[in-house]
DNA sequence: GTTCGCTCACTTTTT
DNA sequence: GTGAGCGAAC
């Protein structure tokens, strides 16, 4: 990695001594390490960090609040353990969630220690390092060598054959609730003969357990396994063989584990057994900050730490970074109300700053105007659209945003949208190169089989099943065997016949030819390419650039192989930086970033916290989304703005709006309420951040706008009227239609009837100009306004 | 085998 | 309001 070599450049800054105290065995990081006479990397450290970096010995929970320097003690613990020569890099073992977070580790150790971190094989996600523990024993386990990691759309089709055997109806019994619930079973650490009885009824009449079991066998036989195998099939190998657990109780003197709170029982399981041997484990988390217990995550993990790891130290970082004061004053007051909770106090040196804006708005365009307004307001001031996030609850709520910056041109990006490689385009080609080289891989030859349309449809399908399964072979091989028989219509025996020939063709190039020209010459020939240039959907050109950009990573990679066992364990490619923009995410998806200037709207009963939180998980669900709260506040450094709507399109139909119950959780003393009109705003928005709020009122609770609104609701919600007439619909208040941001475009290249293409609208037809922006008939969305750098000629 | 149209659901999401 | 997924019609 070039960055990592980068960033040990400046590390060397850090003196080393060309002796070692224990000088003559193998230039090992931890060897090279220990020349690190003075331990610099302490410098800076607080007394909580520095106790938590140098705890080395027995269990350690770090309870490590927001913006308290958690990453800062993981790594510096592990440059600590190198450097005191109580390890060598390949017996830490440094687990993280995210490739991302594991990505981000490596470089700040490398920064540390001053050369690259590639002497530590066992710092990564917990499912790259139980393929590596898989990889390693999958003879125990009842593998074969070379086993692949089934992707959720494999998982899905697989499980659909499973369903349509036992004759089930697909409409009551979705493969997706299936997956689901064997997800679930997975997480806990359950095997299916572990499953009890009663969930094992919850499905299709009691077949859910043996369904799990046919699915579990149907992997094996496939030589696959599936993301949660990953961690079971570990648990499998270290309680069935106590001799390879022991074996890694050796290997393993020091464990460390990022965001403790998000582990499931699997996970805990997984981390128990490897700990027995050391007893060095160190875990960093959050329970404030525990926001995924809805996909497995216990935070019972990081509360019982101390019962489950006997004599562990619990320390506590409360000194916090990264926000102003009556930001972190806002998050405590909220996350206070929560009662499970292991209870931290954040404090901050930093000055108090701006208080929370809350604010009320009409409806979910308005709120999208406004706050589209600050953002322009914020750019013309010289911030920086980078240091600018807007985080909402449920992603339709970005669709007002997105529509809103498209038509006044305020460049932004949505993080968090469907991952690169779970792009429909990206795993077809995928499937293409993996059945290049693995051609028994039944799942992708299903998936590709009628991908371009080649006139290959179920019944086709139905038949190499047949024959595969009587003769015991892989899906490719029965296909050959049935193309050289007279049981297939000629025309479809043909199409076989030259897809075979071709994977044949393609086979044998791997060795011939660069591998990156194979693969736009596997795209190419398959017609797969030629699918997506043929297509009219607004989307196919994205489509066709994912799949060029597919080939550029490619070449990343030394072959294609290294590059099939890099995709199945990581779905994220570094998103390019593309120049100045503000980020549109969910509140999950922000866990572990920060900004200069938050946004936080949507915060209204029932959209947050969330109706289904509520009625699926009661309090527990209540208190999760307190801590998003907490979350989404604590991602601010300077400012942060609640918003909230009257009203909002719900599904198709508006419906009347209650704030959040966590607006009046916030505490007065950190929070500013801003009138509600719109009108407000550009008044308001001078105010709110620089000036002593609403003078004259003791309170912001009683300003005028706050009492209004109240009042509205109360009228609202007392009348109990659905339909309560809505006031006097006042126009959007005058705003600038802002050519701030795209001002670059002065000059517009287009004229009316020029047809144009927009990257989310499609084709369309130039029906007005006015200065840069355009006004639009599109073929499929109707009639938009949009900044012409927003479309492309058509 | 493909396409059209109906029905249904609709929070959050990593690996 | 919208998209996915499925069954019925071409």
């Amino acid at each position: 990695m070039n960055t990592i070599r980068k960033h040990s450049e400046n590390a060397l800054a850090v003196p080393m001594q060309a002796e070692t105290p224990e000088g003559g065995l193998a230039q090992t990081i931890s060897q090279r390490a220990l020349g690190l006479a003075a331990p610099q990397y302490l410098d800076g450290l607080n007394p909580g960090q520095r106790a938590a970096v140098e705890a080395l010995d027995g269990p350690v929970l770090v309870l490590a609040g927001a913006g308290t320097g958690k990453t800062r003690v993981l790594t510096t613990r592990i440059a600590h353990i190198l450097s005191t020569g109580r390890a060598r890099g390949q017996e830490i073992l440094s687990v993280t969630f995210t490739n991302k977070a594991a990505r981000e580790m490596k470089e700040r150790i490398g920064k540390l220690i001053g050369f690259a971190v590639e002497g530590m094989p066992w710092l990564g996600t917990f499912h790259s390092i139980g393929v590596r523990l898989l990889r390693r024993n999958y003879e125990l386990v009842g593998l074969k060598s070379g086993f692949t990691i089934l992707d959720t759309d494999d998982q899905l089709r697989l499980l659909k054959q499973l369903l349509e055997a036992e004759k089930l109806d697909a409409k009551r019994w979705p493969a997706r609730q299936l997956a689901n619930l064997i997800d679930g079973w997975k997480n806990r650490g359950l095997i299916p003969a572990k499953v009890p009885e009663a969930e094992g009824f919850v499905f299709a009449n009691g077949k859910g357990v043996a369904l799990y079991a046919a699915y579990q066998a149907r992997m094996k036989e496939l030589n696959c396994v599936d993301f949660g195998d990953l961690l079971l099939e570990c648990l499998r190998l270290f309680q069935e063989h106590p001799d390879v657990l022991a074996s890694y109780h050796q290997r393993f003197k020091y464990i460390l584990v990022d965001e403790y709170q998000d582990t499931n029982v699997a996970q805990y399981m997984w981390l128990r057994l490897l700990a027995q041997g050391s007893k060095n484990i160190c875990c960093v988390g959050d329970d404030d900050q525990s926001i995924y217990g809805w996909r497995g995550a216990e935070v019972d993990n990081i509360l019982r730490f101390e019962k489950d790891f006997p004599g562990a130290k619990v320390i506590r970082l409360e000194q916090n970074y990264r926000s102003t004061g009556h930001i972190l004053g806002a998050a405590s007051g909220i996350i206070a109300h929560n009662k499970g909770r292991l209870g931290k106090t954040l404090r901050t040196d930093d000055e108090m700053g701006n208080k929370v804006l809350v604010q009320g708005f009409w409806d979910d365009s308005e709120e999208a105007r406004m706050i589209g307004q600050r953002l322009e307001e914020l750019k013309k001031q010289g911030g920086d659209l980078n240091n600018a996030a807007i985080l909402v609850r449920a992603s339709f709520q970005m669709r007002a945003f997105e529509d809103r910056f498209v038509t006044m041109g305020l460049p932004y990006r949505v993080i968090g949208g469907p991952r690169f490689y779970e792009r429909q385009e990206i795993k077809d080609a995928v499937a293409y190169l993996e059945l290049t080289v693995n051609p028994t891989n039944d799942l992708k030859f299903e998936r590709i089989l009628n991908v371009p349309k080649r006139g290959l449809g179920d019944a086709t399908l139905a038949l190499l099943h047949g024959h595969a399964r009587a003769r015991s072979i892989y899906l490719m091989q029965a296909t050959r065997e049935l193309a050289e028989t007279e049981e297939l219509k000629p025309k479809v025996r043909r199409t076989l016949q030259d897809l075979l020939a071709q994977f044949d063709r393609w086979r044998a190039q791997l060795t011939a030819m660069p591998h990156t020209d194979l693969a736009s010459m596997i795209l190419d020939e398959s017609g797969y390419t030629t699918m997506w240039q043929q297509d009219t959907s607004p989307q196919a050109q994205t489509r066709l650039e994912n799949l060029k950009e597919l080939i550029r990573f490619l070449g990343e990679f030394e072959t294609l192989q290294g590059f099939l066992e890099h995709v199945s364990l990581v779905m994220d490619v570094e998103a390019g930086d593309d120049g100045e923009r503000v980020s549109l995410m969910t509140l999950h998806g922000a866990k572990g970033l920060e900004f200069d200037t938050v946004f936080l709207p949507g915060w209204e009963e029932g959209l947050f916290p969330h109706q289904r939180a509520l009625d699926e998980s009661g309090l527990a669900g209540l208190e999760e989304e307190r801590r998003l709260g907490h979350v989404g506040i604590t991602r601010a450094r300077k400012f942060a703005a609640i918003s909230f709507t009257q009203n909002r399109r719900v599904h198709a139909l508006f419906q009347s709006q209650m704030p959040s119950r966590f607006i009046d959780e916030l505490p007065e003393k950190h929070v500013e309420v801003a009138a509600p009109r719109a009108g407000n705003l550009s008044n308001g928005y001078g105010q709110s951040r620089f000036s002593e709020p609403a003078a004259g009122f003791k309170h912001q609770y009683e300003t005028p706008g706050w009492q209004r609104a109240q009042q509205h609701w109360e009228k609202q919600v007392h009348a109990n009227v659905k339909g309560a007439a809505p006031p006097p619909r006042r126009k959007g208040p005058p705003t600038i239609e802002g050519d701030l941001v795209a001002s670059s475009a002065t000059r517009t290249s287009y004229k009316v009837g020029d047809a144009v293409r927009h990257e989310k609208f499609g084709p369309g037809t130039v029906a007005e100009i006015d200065g840069n922006k355009l006004t639009v008939d599109f073929v499929d969305a109707g009639r938009k306004r949009v900044v012409e750098s927003f479309v492309n000629p058509g």
